[in-house]
DNA sequence: ATAAAATTCAACCAATCGGTTTACGAACGG
DNA sequence: CCGTTCGTAAACCGATTGGTTGAATTTTAT
């Protein structure tokens, strides 16, 4: 989970899921567009391997990378606990339950 | 952006956010079922807040640190962006509406 | 056989992180 | 007033991060 979070709090290795999400790119498509060296996009793209967020498949001398949503979808799962916080329709109706617990005894 | 999963990223900040959602907690409170000193669950809080995600109130000496929802739905809705990725049921969803599309025309 | 391409590795660097300890300040409780 | 409590600030430390450059490796193309 700690992985998880830390790999989404760069914004250069965001750019590279959200490409991913598209298609799969190669190692040097994924560093194209970022403003720093092939070894540098390289190796965020290990911290993204290590969250267990990207899979590559080595063809020849193309490292090729897809996107593995499963992590993505535990963090969903994480925030969601908090979804009440902030979903008004949601609140409303907690406030109903907890009127109803103290007008149960 | 950067800064809400850097904060998610820690085990101890978590930790203070899940019992934020119970209730409004001070620092002494957040700072104590974590295994370190108080100096050092300060600084977290620091960051938590900087991310937006919790503020203060300073009463006396007191400082009474509640839940700021709104930045955790701006990183669930980031994450939805990838939803279909993971979601089977969105995913045929998806296939009809494509399918859809094609016949339409 | 050679050169070029795709990628990693290794060494290095400055900056940040996560923790400590000590000192400090402000607010209570007597 | 005095001691205690709640919390931050400052200085310090080792580890990690995020970047660089240059060399190494492997594969493909000519």
């Amino acid at each position: 989970m700690d992985a998880v979070f830390h790999a989404l709090a760069h914004g250069a290795r965001r750019t590279m899921l959200r490409r991913l999400a598209g298609r799969e790119l190669t190692v040097g498509e994924l560093a194209e567009p970022l403003e720093m060296s092939l070894a540098a996009a390289s190796k965020h793209l290990q911290v993204l391997e290590r969250a267990g967020l990207v899979r590559r498949t080595i063809t020849g001398r193309r490292h090729v990378c897809r996107l593995e949503p499963a992590p993505l979808a535990t963090a969903s799962a994480w925030l969601n606990f908090y979804r009440r916080h902030w979903d008004d329709r949601l609140d409303a109706l907690e406030t109903l339950l907890i009127d109803d617990e103290g007008t149960d005894r």
